[in-house]
DNA sequence: GAAGATACGGACCAGCGGTCCGCTTTTCAA
DNA sequence: TTGAAAAGCGGACCGCTGGTCCGTATCTTC
């Protein structure tokens, strides 16, 4: 039970840091020029504040991105269809692949941020981890998938956060393109027989911030 | 003409600390505490020199990176089948992502140097340009296949270091194992008709240096 | 309202990439 | 051979970052 309760000072203090956090990510062109001070400044809070708050840069990158998530991870683990589960796997595994872009796109300063700063390889992530171990019980039921293990990080591999900012930012693909290309791909891959087109269907909510 | 030839002490230099990085990151584990100073102490050699020599930390990783994928980049431009021209477009793709694959592997904690260090997003580098291009390329002549460039970041997304590092070291996914999946994926996505099993061919030369 | 627990915040620290400039080595013309 | 200018050397030094520390302010509890 526990769970001995902060002082309100605390989670005031905690709340101003994320919310100036979120705001300078999506603001500024490259992430790791948002400092901490800069973090703690904006909040109008000290940076021991910040620091005791999250433990780290790479703790406030987490907390951020987990709050998020958190939506598109429950529509994924018991959600409505396309998403949630009974679905069929192919198409569940494309409307994920199709939720996990969209959130990438929509959050792309932050995903960014989290996946070159945080803390070594993003492979190591309790997310992508997540996300991994859910894809890959998808393609299990794919018939006639073999390596479902390696696919699903190969499919992931596609959704990286510097790809999706390369794509938008540098090569200026719009988003329903880039959505369109990616559920072709993944149909391709997941199809035995002749691959079907299959353009994007209407999508996860956009929580466009950035 | 020009071509202003070196000091000899500069070239000697500049071969040391190649050699000396080259040493520091096959052994270090991750390749973000191998510093500057580090290098240019193993190369008996003062940090001025290093900088001088390279610009800055990417120019050294990019240097050694270059110098590394020399021969695959000549073998993929001009050699003889399956990398080289007068391939097969499937074949040669498949060709290609095997190469990458390992060299990747070969050549892992430099490359996770390079794409999580080197100054900013992988994909502005000018190496991932190229065979981004040569894949692209060899894409198009794939009958029945869209989308070329976006599927060939997809693919070569799937031999990325970090991937590759967290598969090897992590997941202890033997060499044969991840070149026989990739080759494996790469036919999925190429072939419209069934997926035709596709073990990894005889491959290419193995620089193991790591 | 007092005492104890909790959190604040900014001065402070260590370590990094990168610069600078007085000094040494090499080069080359005479 | 020589001497002076060009080229390069190297390590003290700088700015900036993530992260720590602890005297002080605020909240909670009785």
């Amino acid at each position: 039970m526990p769970e001995r309760k902060s002082r309100k000072d605390a989670v005031r203090n905690r709340e101003a840091v994320l919310a100036a956090a979120d705001a300078l990510f999506a603001r500024c062109g490259r992430p790791e020029d948002v400092t901490m001070a800069d973090v703690a400044a904006a909040a109008g809070v000290g940076k021991g504040t910040l620091f005791r708050a999250f433990g780290d840069r790479a703790g406030l990158l987490r907390a951020l991105y987990e709050a998020r998530l958190e939506p598109i991870r429950e529509a994924a683990e018991a959600g409505p269809p396309p998403l949630g589960p009974g679905t069929p796997p192919q198409q569940r595994a494309t409307a994920l692949l199709d939720a996990i872009l969209c959130f990438k796109f929509d959050n792309r300063r932050l995903a960014l941020a989290l996946e070159e700063s945080g803390s070594g390889s993003p492979y190591q992530a309790e997310h992508y981890a997540w996300w991994h171990g859910l894809l890959r019980a998808v393609l299990d039921q794919v018939p006639g998938l073999t390596d479902s293990d390696f696919t699903a990080h190969a499919l992931l591999a596609a959704t990286r956060a510097d790809l999706v900012e390369h794509l938008a930012g540098h090569e200026r693909v719009p988003r329903e393109t880039a959505r369109a290309q990616l559920a072709n791909f993944t149909t391709r891959v997941l199809a035995s027989g002749p691959a079907r087109g299959s353009s994007a269907e209407d999508g996860p909510a956009t929580t466009d911030r950035n």
